[in-house]
DNA sequence: CGGCCTTACCCCCAAAAGGGGGTTTTTATT
DNA sequence: AATAAAAACCCCCTTTTGGGGGTAAGGCCG
């Protein structure tokens, strides 16, 4: 039997779940949080083999309490349960040490494939998020972790000589990063770089 | 007997719904689609008094699906239940013609409260929507059709002049408008404003 | 019928962004 | 040791934005 817990607000949502898993032989919920506070106060009690977990919690990233996990206690396989689908937030989550990745409007014998899958030690990605992972490269845009700082720096409405005060660069370098964004991102202007920085979950 | 209709992507989430709705007494579950192409094929078959539905529907936005239910079925009672807690959101849901607002994250009993108060005809919004609603003015901004249309196509990055081109003003009025959005959501700059629309999903 | 909001228009001028072309150094990864 | 990528820097010039001032017609509502 595998041992299950679930983190994620969506109280509606882990009562389905809760059922759901309830009603296999191969799992059982030993858990539910709705938080990733209230998730730390018991995951070492509950001793879970997997852990649905939320991207989108209320208190902090799930990106940051995934990796949280995974250092104190690597024996934990994260299964990530979310509503995005976007190449960025699907590379940090297996970056930070997930083992799988499911959206939620994905297939109750998906939940439970995946389930299987990571308590095994696999890897195991939903369908969509695995045609996701390979679209052609130029579709799945990345940047390094400067160029996601100068992106947010943009977003927060600094022009270039504020960014350069701020981060002790020259203006010039500045220049260059933000031109490198548009062309990397195939932006126009400033408008759509910041629409889709948002929309693809960059920032 | 209150009959219901639940209409979301989500499929757990709406298994949960479904077993949460046939446990209680007050209401019996009538019909469950994923998308609004499957819900406009069975609806009138259905003829549910309360219909759950989620605003990000895959198809086309919860929005404009509402508006189209209450002109065709105008005896159906439409329940908003969503993972968005924007005031423009809301309101414009409410515009359209819903009967309540529930977000995901409510109680199982928020759910139920909701469903017995839109099938008798009152309205109804869950607690922190309520809150959402009763902030003071200055918090939740309200943009005319004009001033979101002009936001749109400054997102989808067009100059001034463009814009004035394809909606046939001149460039000054368009020079206009744009300062009035930045002094009315207070933002910067072009970065921040499109940054804000998005956030606070004006657009 | 007098506000008030929306829509639409205009000028001056400074600041910021964008298009084009470059160079060098450090840091991984093989 | 070779190479690739990231990070940092520089100049010229044009377009676009933003800050400051305005004006005025038309609709809505109490």
């Amino acid at each position: 039997m595998i041992n299950v817990a679930i983190v994620d607000d969506h109280k509606i949502l882990t009562e389905g779940l809760r059922s759901l898993i309830a009603e296999s032989t191969i799992a059982t919920v030993v858990g539910v949080a709705h938080s990733a506070a209230e998730c730390r106060l018991s995951l070492g009690f509950w001793k879970p083999d997997v852990l649905l977990l939320d991207v989108g919690l209320p208190d902090i990233s799930g990106l940051d309490f995934c990796k949280e996990i995974k250092e104190q206690f690597p024996e934990i396989s994260v299964l990530a349960l979310t509503t995005h689908n976007e190449y960025a937030i699907v590379r940090q989550m297996l970056d930070n040490g997930a083992s799988g990745y499911l959206i939620k409007n994905a297939m109750a014998d998906e939940v439970m494939a995946g389930i299987e899958a990571v308590a095994a030690g696999e890897t195991f990605l939903c369908h969509e998020v695995d045609l996701l992972m390979k679209r052609p490269a130029e579709k799945n845009i990345w940047l390094s972790p400067r160029e996601r700082e100068l992106l947010l720096l943009i977003s927060e409405g600094l022009t270039n000589t504020e960014i350069a005060e701020q981060i002790f660069l020259s203006p010039e370098t500045i220049r260059g990063y933000r031109k490198n964004l548009l062309l990397k991102l195939g932006a126009k202007n400033t408008a759509v770089l910041v629409k889709m920085a948002i929309e693809q979950k960059l920032i």
